[in-house]
DNA sequence: GCCAACGTTGGC
DNA sequence: GCCAACGTTGGC
């Protein structure tokens, strides 16, 4: 799951109540799908910061609520408003995350593309635009082995 | 700031 | 339904 740091951090959510935040404001229909349909309460998700000085993967959630109407969008004055949304037919979804935990460092983009292994990543694929998308276990362990690993 | 790669919109 | 124009994302 993609977060700009600017907009929201790994460390705003540390800061959290409960550690634990509503992942609103995703206005993407096939992402949408999968925080309304894929995830399960219980599933694991990794942190990813986008658009920032290092990109990569910056800790672990748990899926704690799953997939239930994005409220932000029936508020004309929130920044996340969408008139098409309506609290009878809501077009946009969230789940609520918690935090599990921070990696011990930033698992950068730049390692990722480096890892062989990792080439069929959704992630990794050209032109991906996607907010959120899957990660398969076998991923999901290559990711999390390099944390440790190397000391870029 | 640039630009590739998408997604969305709207005229026809 | 097609497709050009436009907007957005996100790495660099």
């Amino acid at each position: 799951m993609k977060s700009e740091p600017d907009v929201f951090s790994i460390d705003d959510l540390m800061r959290s109540p409960g550690i634990t935040e509503p992942w609103d404001g995703v206005r993407n229909y096939q992402a949408r799908n999968m925080l309304r349909d894929e995830m399960k309460k219980g599933d694991l998700a990794l942190f990813y910061h986008s658009s920032c000085e290092e990109p990569g993967i910056v800790g672990i959630m748990e899926i704690v609520k799953e997939g239930y109407p994005d409220s932000t969008a029936f508020n004309p004055k929130h920044k996340y408003y969408d008139p098409k949304s309506k609290a009878d037919n809501p077009a946009w979804y969230r789940v609520d995350v918690k935090l599990k935990r921070k990696l011990n460092r930033t698992i950068t983009l730049t390692e990722l593309r480096d890892t062989k292994s990792l080439q069929n990543m959704k992630l990794m694929q050209r032109g991906n635009r996607l907010s959120v998308m899957p990660v398969t276990k076998k991923e999901w362990n290559i990711i999390l082995s390099l944390e440790n690993k190397k000391i870029m």
